[in-house]
DNA sequence: GTACCTGCAAAACCTTTGCAGCATC
DNA sequence: GATGCTGCAAAGGTTTTGCAGGTAC
């Protein structure tokens, strides 16, 4: 897995994201600016099929195209892929430096993302020094019900 | 999702299994049995290539069964489904106060169970207090290089 | 001009559903 | 005996691969 680099003063995600693509060996074609501009626009991860309809994409690119791309960003620690216990993989935009967990209702499937300070950091550390593993970073996802669905019953 | 209920004093693992699928409405066939017993022997998520073909499993019952029987599972909260970013989905054994973090390998897949002091059990308190969520709970995955991995380069 | 990227088609794979026959209660 | 479970077949999605043509470098 790559490691991110540090932005620039003054660079804007998108600016760093194209830079940091160009210097891992990706063209600047428009579908992958396009597919930058929409992950980080949207905050949240989303799935292929959320983005093969973003109005910046459906008439851009196909879905096959899409899912190329986005292994490239993956592979290249620009992008990261999501389980979610959904069938679709959700992806992200990774900004060094940030970190996000996230909040997924069990009945509708919305996903949030939190900004927590998160304790598990420091267990990072720990789980290394026990295991072995090395380059360790993590996933933390809540699970409940969201206050509309809650509403019913 | 349903609530676990306790094991009673002295009952063990595939007991208290057994005894809570009846309760909660399904039939004690040949295929539910060993399907607990190598979900519980396992100690770890497996996805359903590898519990197909499990011995006590392969000449049992088909694909589609293990499918249906672990959605029931599922259903009675008495299995979990997790996602790890594969294509597969996992199960795991869900009994009652025990809770489990993972550790992934990115490069091989190997998939460790972690029984930590884990410190987000807190922090689900504070997220349903500043979200309106209900029933929360959590997972938490730790992904990384193994060390078998880290040897070539 | 070369190497990479795109789009279309199709394959591969995982998951879900339908239905007749069988086992459990 | 009724109800639910199993096995086979097939459908429904998502992800991956092949290849000819086009685009960025």
């Amino acid at each position: 897995m790559s490691q991110t680099e540090s932005p620039e003063p003054g660079e804007d995600r998108l600016d760093w994201a194209i830079r940091t693509c160009r210097e891992r060996g990706l063209r600047r074609t428009k579908a992958l600016q396009e597919l930058l501009r929409v992950l980080i626009a949207a905050e949240r991860p989303l799935n292929l099929t959320e983005l093969e309809s973003a109005p910046e994409l459906s008439d851009q690119c196909d879905r096959v195209t899409l899912y190329r791309l986005l292994s490239r960003l993956e592979e290249r620690g620009i992008v990261r892929r999501l389980g979610f216990r959904e069938r679709a993989a959700y992806f992200t935009f990774c900004y060094p430096g940030e970190h996000h967990d996230y909040l997924i209702c069990t009945d509708c499937g919305k996903i949030e993302s939190l900004s927590l300070a998160c304790p598990v950091e420091a267990l990072e550390k720990q789980v290394m020094a026990d295991t072995g593993f090395s380059g360790l970073y993590h996933e933390l996802e809540f699970f409940g019900r969201c206050p509309k669905c809650a509403i019913p019953a």
